[in-house]
DNA sequence: CGTCAATGTTAGCGCCGCTAACATTGGAAA
DNA sequence: TTTCCAATGTTAGCGGCGCTAACATTGACG
């Protein structure tokens, strides 16, 4: 199905217009993409693309939804060898500041794109989110940690990690050329500095 | 020298366009502006904004450093009737998550915009950051705060403040449709937290 | 074997960023 | 005061874009 090149029928365009559009904003951003470019690049007439996306901001959406699915992926991937909860939340922080370092223009389009976090993929999210709550109120109930609104514990914790990954996204003037293994280390001193405090009181 | 309108020379063409550009990406976002459609607005031919901005790049930065001067303007401001440097550090923080929540869009452009950060307006937010640190040795000669590195105690406040606006402009599920006066409220309680610690050792 | 839905094609509309060549004008220099 | 020129406007147009309409090809299925 992959070598089809001369048929009227291009038989696998779809696959191969997200494939190219995925490769192309991740190295040279979601500027670089047109519909017609996407188009030439697969050998096929300029109006070809639009009998599989409806338009350029669904074929957005849907390679956005595969950068996700990537995300996703590699925050599973990172709690695979954590055995406490602890350790789970911050080796997800870790992975989670690292592909912001590693895919800068996916990681812009997953959060500026609505329908991923409205979609399945915002629920995924939502049920990590449960997660860490659940964690955070056991943590409480076993004196580890403070009475605060566990809610607002959360969204701390997710406030610092994500605000990592955006500064080193918009290149903010400390982080930018950031490698991925200082992206981790920063990540990992980070979430150390929140669970102990910085203690200006 | 604003109601030159029967005129050959337009007279304020470079201030009219960016202020324009201003107000209209405040209100529908940096997609929304095209050269061309300013020049109509300013009552000019299509040609005309070139001769005061090379191309719409150099526009949007103009624009872009614009939104940061006002950004630096509010964050000045809120300092303004604090006494102690620890409320100044909390009072910035919540005034540059209200103006996420309040202007997203120009939020958004600011670090988007490389010559942002790059210029003159990245040295201000530098001196700010020395500034910050410099508190932060103060409280650990005063013993207030543990004797971590203090770049990293900076860089930990920063993020998480960033990334509290971030979450607001990148309409994070918890936090869409968050009113000005919840993101203070937000901005304060988070700040709060990370000085006393979550706790999670 | 015929047909039809899926998926390609060409042609073209209107908008865009941007440029070249020319027009107007206000103010500095003579 | 007159002259002239740099600044800043104009028109016309190129090529690329997103997108659509009308038509062409074809494989799969009755």
């Amino acid at each position: 199905m992959s070598g089809k090149q001369n048929s009227y029928h291009h038989g696998n365009l779809r696959e191969v217009l997200l494939e190219t559009a995925f490769r192309l904003v991740d190295s040279d951003g979601v500027e670089a993409i047109s519909m017609r470019a996407l188009a030439r690049e697969a050998g096929v007439s300029s109006a070809a693309p639009f009998r599989h996306f409806a338009d350029k901001r669904v074929l957005l959406d849907a390679v956005a939804e595969k950068a996700a699915a990537e995300l996703e992926r590699k925050l599973d991937e990172s709690t695979a060898a954590c055995s406490d909860a602890l350790t789970q939340f911050r080796a997800m922080s870790v992975a989670y500041v690292r592909f912001a370092a590693e895919h800068p223009a996916l990681f812009d389009l997953i959060h500026g794109t609505e329908s991923v976090s409205a979609g399945f993929l915002g629920e995924v999210k939502d049920e990590r989110r449960l997660n860490l709550i659940a964690l955070i109120i056991e943590g409480q109930n076993a004196g580890l940690i403070p009475e605060a609104d566990p809610e607002l514990i959360a969204l701390t914790s997710e406030a610092l990690t994500h605000g990592l990954a955006r500064m080193i996204v918009d290149r903010h003037p400390r982080l930018r050329t950031l490698s991925s293994e200082e992206a981790r280390q920063l990540a990992l001193a980070a979430t150390h500095l929140l669970q102990t405090g910085i203690g200006l009181t």
